[in-house]
DNA sequence: TAGATTGTTAATCGATTAACAATC
DNA sequence: TAGATTGTTAATCGATTAACAATC
């Protein structure tokens, strides 16, 4: 309380929920006018219904008894805290092969983003074409985040080149990071880092396989 | 307790800090014999030390008082809890640029994963080379499935082509499924799911980025 | 020895679930 | 109207943290 936030700080659970709810509803957008209940997200999502609706609620969205929630209703509220609706441009460092599926996956328009350049500081790749983009050198990297209102950074790059990518996005003025390698990195208190911890989904499936013999030893 | 479960069942989240645990302490294996504080391991994870013994306590690492935890002892007991010295063995299918860069990257062997053969549906892919795997068709998984004794499918095709390839690997006998794509999918009750939802990511940049300038409007 | 750190029990906190009145 | 479903308050549950005695 006596930290300086003003805004209501929603908890990353609550973030993935709301995403959940949001694929799953996003089914049930067939007819203008159709409706949900929390029952069915509940159902849908395998958790309890009152925590559904309490989520909604907190969004502001009302539902209407022994209707349920109208479906646009709900994608709306949630699109909007999840800020879908504003553009996030991003650049993309690193154009490996992760980094080239990711600058050319189309999925990710829906959710605003716009990848605005992808760059890499290997000399060979400069200029070749990934999708409809042409690869650029890391000096170009101020000039595009600034004359195009970046605010994000894609780092794809081998994880001893992180921290080096990291600097240099952040000198040129990001203010998010979306990591993707495996090396935590160091920046200021103002840039938001979001870290993608592939390998840990590697240690929940090797954990998981190990309880399911668990009668073997090598 | 009605549940016929006998294993003490490790949730999700125990699992990601022992793999927070495992990398940060790595870096402190520099000689034989090092140890580590729970004060340090708290300090670098930024969560409290109490809930850092309350954990190795868990897995059966004891500390010294006054001195800590031997380094080697909570990577061993991570290691073994987690499975990461049994191998695990997978097969890929759908060789685009996602599939490719996880064929390709090193850094999972350090985890046990092996990857056993990369499949794809697309003829003109078949026989193509990806690092030092040959691209093999959907017909030979079972051969593969069976004769190596994998047990593990990294799924990585279009959304459309989840379920159908889903059910080819469940088909083939695997027991555990690693999802990127972001269609749900179902399988039987005994093979392990994991999803693994890049684009939730995405949702939690979009959300902080909306914080950190709640002032605008487009 | 004195003091730092472990290991563990008890207290707190927050998140989930149960209960139920309000409503259409 | 009767009944399903919402919205919300109260109860429960589990996870985190605080406290502190044991120990090297």
């Amino acid at each position: 309380m006596s930290e300086g936030k003003n805004q209501p700080e929603m908890k990353h659970a609550l973030i993935e929920r709301l995403m959940h709810y949001y694929q799953f509803v996003n089914d049930r957008l067939d007819t203008a006018g159709s409706t949900v209940t929390s029952g069915e997200i509940a159902e849908l999502v395998q958790m309890d219904d009152t925590l559904v609706r309490k989520d909604l609620a907190a969004l502001g969205v009302r539902g209407q008894p022994r209707v349920g929630f109208n479906v646009a209703d709900v994608l709306a509220a949630i699109r909007e805290v999840l800020g879908f609706d504003e553009a996030l441009r991003a650049v993309l460092v690193g154009v490996g092969q992760l980094g080239g599926a990711i600058a050319s996956y189309p999925g990710f328009a829906r959710y605003g983003l716009d990848i605005c350049g992808i760059f890499d500081s290997d000399p060979d790749k400069i200029g070749q074409l990934r999708g409809r983009q042409v690869i650029l050198p890391m000096g170009r990297l101020p000039i595009v985040v600034r004359g195009r209102g970046v605010s994000t950074a894609i780092l794809t790059v081998p994880s001893e080149a992180t921290q080096e990518a990291a600097d240099q996005v952040i000198r040129a003025g990001v203010k998010a990071i979306w990591n993707f390698g495996n090396m935590k990195l160091k920046a200021p208190e103002d840039v938001y880092v979001r870290h993608e911890h592939i390998s840990t989904g590697l240690a929940d499936l090797s954990y998981h396989l190990k309880q399911m013999k668990p009668d073997w030893h090598s």
